[in-house]
DNA sequence: TGTCGTGATCTGTGATCACAGTTAGGTTGG
DNA sequence: CCAACCTAACTGTGATCACAGATCACGACA
């Protein structure tokens, strides 16, 4: 099923004009951000992983994709090469390309990973933070409080607001391979953990998550990276705890 | 300058032959490794990368590429794509791929997540290692120790054997995801790391990656996991401080 | 002598085609 | 009614071609 994909706005970016020749202008101007069509349909697939629109074990079709998306196979290869090579797809021997299906052993690793790692980042952003980071983790965190508290819960927000969240908080950090650590981390466990939430958006109503978000943002603002660390840590581990309670891992 | 890619061998895999049929020895063979000419590709750049043979700055072509390794341009680009996707590689906007060139806080930057997830690697091995990682630990420390101290130092040799005793480490923690983790730090570290290496095999003889080497292993033997831990970040931080001396990072 | 234009050449990107292998569904034989 | 076969559709992989853009060397002009 590819129907969540939606086709790539093409507009998007427009040629040179290699007309201006003021050189006191040039200095102005960045250098214009080009971009490959393989990587805005990396960047699509990626947004639908980590949002957990994409189920697990869900097969993808490269004709498909590129049919929805409105490009030709090529750019889609690509983007699935990469993400294969991330371990956020997998592409069967014989056929087909799908969303991993993780195992229990193999999720309760990634949960270990994100707690060592993202503990870290944690620890770091605390240290680092500037006001404008903390005022968008704030802003982040009264979001989520919103989508997460209202009746019935907007589960899509939710799930958005918490990646938010949790990204500025790593941003803060400043360590650009981290990120994208994390990033590799969040693109394997997305499927089942927003999937989850989407599905089940009354497991926001505990309010554990708003709790340990809480707790993050004021261990931050005092510049507490032990206290930022174990917030964080707490946070994780609630969400992992309620997903192995649900049983839906392979053996 | 490709002259580093060696053609691939390409008789190591033999279809299979739709004969056989006697199936109480079809439960002996296992599925055999269909390999994709694209991934043996990228296998082949990730082995050029970790070992140093591809230097910083060193551009790449497509098409040469392939053209030594005697296959189309099309695996080529797969395995460069996922390894740009890794940053192990970096395609510039318009033109050419090349080894990325480390700037100094990225070098420091990658240094500080080699101490925070191969120190956890160290630690995890150190309480989960069976007595024969044990001994492969033990059976590659001899190998570096003897390249190292020949007269004069065969750098290719310790090169390698530093890497095998690196990740029989860190196998011997069982986590299938963290080495993954790993094996891309590698890959980001390991053109600067290992092509210094190359070079200047003299840094060898100061001695100081041996005796790292001897406190680490006598650490998983005591299933000391803070102290293997300890010897392991040692190890690290004096490679990186040397690297840090010869000054061959862009500002 | 230094600088800028200019064209040949090479780059990665994308599209299209060919192919071997797999899957699924219908059909036939028991 | 069920199982085995068989065919048609579809899969990812790889090759080949077309193209816009970048680079570099050469030559003309100032």
């Amino acid at each position: 099923m590819t129907a969540a994909v939606q086709p790539l706005r093409s507009a998007t970016e427009r040629p040179a004009s290699p007309g201006d020749a003021d050189s006191s202008a040039l200095d102005a101007i960045g250098a214009l951000a080009r971009e490959t069509l393989g990587e805005r349909v990396t960047g699509e697939l990626r947004a639908l992983l980590v949002a957990g629109r994409l189920a697990p074990g869900e097969k993808l079709s490269l004709r498909r994709v590129a049919e929805a998306l409105g490009v030709s196979m090529m750019p889609v290869r690509e983007a699935v090469s990469r993400l294969a090579a991330d371990g956020a797809l997998e592409v069967l021997p014989g056929r087909a390309v799908r969303v991993p299906v993780l195992s229990l052993a193999q999720f309760r690793e990634l949960t270990r990973l994100r707690l060592v790692v993202e503990g870290f980042a944690a620890e770091e952003a605390a240290r680092q933070a500037r006001p404008a980071d903390i005022d968008r983790i704030a802003a982040f965190d009264a979001a989520f409080r919103q989508a997460a508290s209202a009746d019935p819960p907007d589960s899509a927000a939710a799930v958005a607001a918490n990646r938010d969240l949790h990204f500025a908080l790593y941003e803060a950090a400043a360590m650009p391979s981290l990120i994208e650590m994390i990033e590799r981390l969040w693109l394997k466990a997305g499927p089942i953990l927003n999937l989850d939430m989407r599905h089940e958006p009354r497991r926001l109503e505990g309010g554990s998550a708003m709790q340990a978000h809480a707790r993050l943002l004021e261990a931050v603002r005092r510049r507490d990276a032990p206290a930022a660390r174990a917030a964080l840590e707490d946070d994780i581990a609630a969400a992992a705890a309620h997903i192995e309670e649900t049983g839906q891992l392979r053996a």
